[in-house]
DNA sequence: TTTTTACTACGAATTATTTCGTAGTAAATG
DNA sequence: CATTTACTACGAAATAATTCGTAGTAAAAA
């Protein structure tokens, strides 16, 4: 799969993010996710896995009368890629803008926020270094 | 402009950027931007801000034989849009993720980091009450 | 063996996005 | 007054995303 060039429509991205959670499913386990929050027709998840598998984005093994799909796309790229857009489409290319944001917006548990600060020492550190 | 359902596609997210930044503009002066870092067609720059007009993301006013546009949504709101869909879609919702993703590709400056820092502080006193 | 069930494959319709050619018009220029 | 310039408006084509109906097939159930 080519990591750079691809960016999952929403549709296509619901499935990845079951995928990832699930590492392998068929289509019938994917639609059945997909119904639990919404109203989607079998031949639509089936369809879009189909021509996700033609794009190389997932990978499949016969199995029986049916298949086995796995994703070929790690999360962590496409976790980059959506920030990567979100950051300069959206907050003119300021982390700092994203962060107070995010933190501003969503909560995080105490023991987070430590990390986080934590983490912060840490660049400093090597940033005077 | 319903801020709640309208999300922008890619070729108006890039209009709405130069609009948020110098306020209002006419077709002539996105194009002109535009074209400062990519190919592209003044008529198709036209139709598609007058798409958004029809949408009511962008208003407009008639000065003699052109218009001069400005963006009725706000940056916030297309912001916190955006955040909500990466956060829910790829980070599984954890803020925490997120901002490390965020702070680990992407520097801030030293300044920046202060200010990270103090704001974790007070969210944490805020907690603790 | 016949019928039902659980699948896939295919084709096509629908909708949104993006692009751009052509035409029209009023103001500016020659 | 004629022409050029600077715009808008309209229509339509190209592409991608999304949806779903219909058909086919092999295994399971009756």
């Amino acid at each position: 799969m080519d990591k750079l060039n691809y960016s999952p429509s929403d549709a296509e991205l619901e499935i990845l993010q079951i995928l990832w959670e699930v590492k392998e499913a068929r289509v019938k386990d994917i639609f059945d996710k997909l119904s639990g929050y919404k109203e989607v027709g079998y031949t639509t998840v089936l369809k879009t896995m189909q021509i996700m598998h033609e794009k190389g984005v997932l990978e499949r093994e016969v199995d029986g009368k049916s298949h086995i799909y796995r994703a070929l796309v790690e999360k962590k790229d496409i976790q980059e890629k959506f920030l990567d857009k979100i950051l300069n489409k959206v907050y003119h290319g300021s982390a700092y803008n994203l962060v107070m944001s995010a933190l501003g917006n969503y909560s995080a548990s105490e023991k987070e926020l430590e990390q986080i600060k934590e983490f912060i020492k840490e660049q400093e550190l090597k940033a005077k270094k």
